[in-house]
DNA sequence: CTTAATACCAAACAACCGTTTGTTTTCTCT
DNA sequence: AGAGAAAACAAACGGTTGTTTGGTATTAAG
C-alpha cells in the first residue's frame, strides 16, 4: 500500500540539534535552574517558545541532554577501554577518556556529572537511570582488577569521587584532564603514607 | 563620655538564627536556586519580605549560611584532629569528622559542599575563599605524611573528592558516615591492583 | 511616660519564569 | 506549480522571583 501513511522527510536544517548543543554548553556552565528556556533561545536566534516544538518541556530537554551525554562519554570510553588487554590498563584508559570529556571534550558529558537528578524531579528517576548505566562501566573494569568484594565497591566510589571532583578546580592552564586522570588513579594505586 | 552613641541591646527572641537554620535546611536538600525567598518565610512564619531586615539579599544570606558551615564544619575537624598525634590518625579523625558532618551532622555543611561558588555570581569570589580556607587543613594533613611533593595535591583532591563524592549516594540505612570515611581514606592507602 | 530603635507585617513592585495559543513562513514532495 | 506538513514567530498566559516601601506593634532605655 503505497497510499497509506508516508513519512515525510524532516528538512534538512534541522535545528533540534544545534538547540541541544546551546542548551548543553549553557546548563553546564550556569546549571540547570540558572538556565532559563529565554537564554536557550537567545544563544540559538529562536523565541524561547519555538523550543517546544521540538521539546515537550525543559524537563525533558535535560532528559534529553543527559541522554546524549552518556551516549558519548560511554563511547568514547568503550572505545578507548578496547584497545587494551590488561585490566589495570583498562580501567587507567576509562578514566582518561572520562575526564577528557567530562574538562574538555564534551558539555553533555559535564551536564550529566553537574546537575542533580533532584533539580528536575518529574525526571529524576529517569536521569539517575541514565548515570548509573553508565557508572557500570566502572562497576565492572574494577571488578575485573581482582580486588576482594568487599573493597570494590568504595574503590569505585573513591574513584569516581576524585575524578568527578576535578570538575570543580581543573583550569585549562594545569595538568591535562589525561594526566589528571592517570594521577587520580595513581593515588589509588600507590600507598599513601609511604615516604618516598 | 557615655552620652554618646550607645548601643542598644537586641531584642531575646531574635529570630536570625531561626531564620539561618531553615534556610540551610531547605538550600542543602533543593539547592540555591531551588530554594525561594518564600520558602525560608514559610518554614519560619515569617513574610518573604522580612527576611531583608535580618539580610541584605538572597545572596549575603547564602554568605551567612557558607561563613557558618565552614566554622561548625573547621571546629569540628579541628577538635577530633587534637586528639590524635600520629599523623595518619590525625588524617582518619578528620576524614571521619568531615564526613560526619557533610553526611547527618550539619546542614551548614552540606551547603558548603553542595552548593557551587558561581550559583551566586556576584558573591562567588567569597564562597571560593571559604571553602579553601577549610580545605587548607588538609593540605596540612597530608603534608604531615611525608609524601613526595608532586604527590601531595593529588592526594588531597583524591580524598576530598571521594569523601565529598558520598553525599551523591549517601542513604541512612546503609554504611556510617564514619566508617565511609574510613573505607575512602583505605582505598588511599592500600594499593589497587594487588589482589586479595 | 516618653522616646526611639527593633522586628516584624501587608502590599506591591518590576522582572522573569515555563508554557500555550494562533498565525505565518519555509520547505518537501508530488 | 500547488498542496500540505514542518518549523518557526508573535504575543500572551498565569504564576513566581527577589526586592522595596510604608506602616505598625513591641520593647528597652532615658
Amino acid at each position: 500500500m503505497a497510499t497509506t501513511a508516508r513519512e515525510r522527510a524532516p528538512r534538512q536544517d534541522n535545528r533540534r540539534q544545534l538547540l541541544l548543543d546551546a542548551a548543553a554548553g549553557l546548563i553546564c556552565r550556569r546549571g540547570f535552574h540558572g538556565t532559563s528556556m529565554r537564554d536557550i533561545g537567545r544563544a540559538t536566534d529562536m523565541l524561547a517558545g519555538s523550543i517546544y516544538y521540538h521539546f515537550p518541556s525543559k524537563d525533558e530537554l535535560l532528559v534529553a541532554i543527559y541522554t546524549e551525554g552518556v551516549r558519548r562519554i560511554a563511547e568514547r570510553v568503550d572505545g578507548a577501554v578496547a584497545r587494551a588487554t590488561d585490566p589495570m590498563k583498562r580501567l587507567e584508559a576509562a578514566c582518561v577518556a572520562h575526564l577528557e570529556m567530562l574538562l574538555t571534550d564534551s558539555d553533555y558529558a559535564q551536564v550529566v556529572v553537574r546537575v542533580l537528578p533532584e533539580d528536575a524531579p518529574a525526571v529524576s528517576a529517569r536521569l539517575t537511570a541514565l548515570r548509573d548505566d553508565y557508572e557500570e562501566r566502572f562497576r565492572r573494569l574494577i571488578a575485573a582488577l581482582g580486588l576482594p568484594r568487599a573493597r570494590r565497591r568504595y574503590a569505585r566510589l573513591t574513584l569516581l569521587g576524585g575524578l568527578n571532583g576535578a570538575q570543580a578546580w581543573y583550569r585549562p592552564g594545569g595538568d591535562s584532564p589525561a594526566r589528571i586522570a592517570r594521577r587520580v588513579l595513581e593515588c589509588l594505586r600507590e600507598p599513601l603514607g609511604v615516604a618516598s
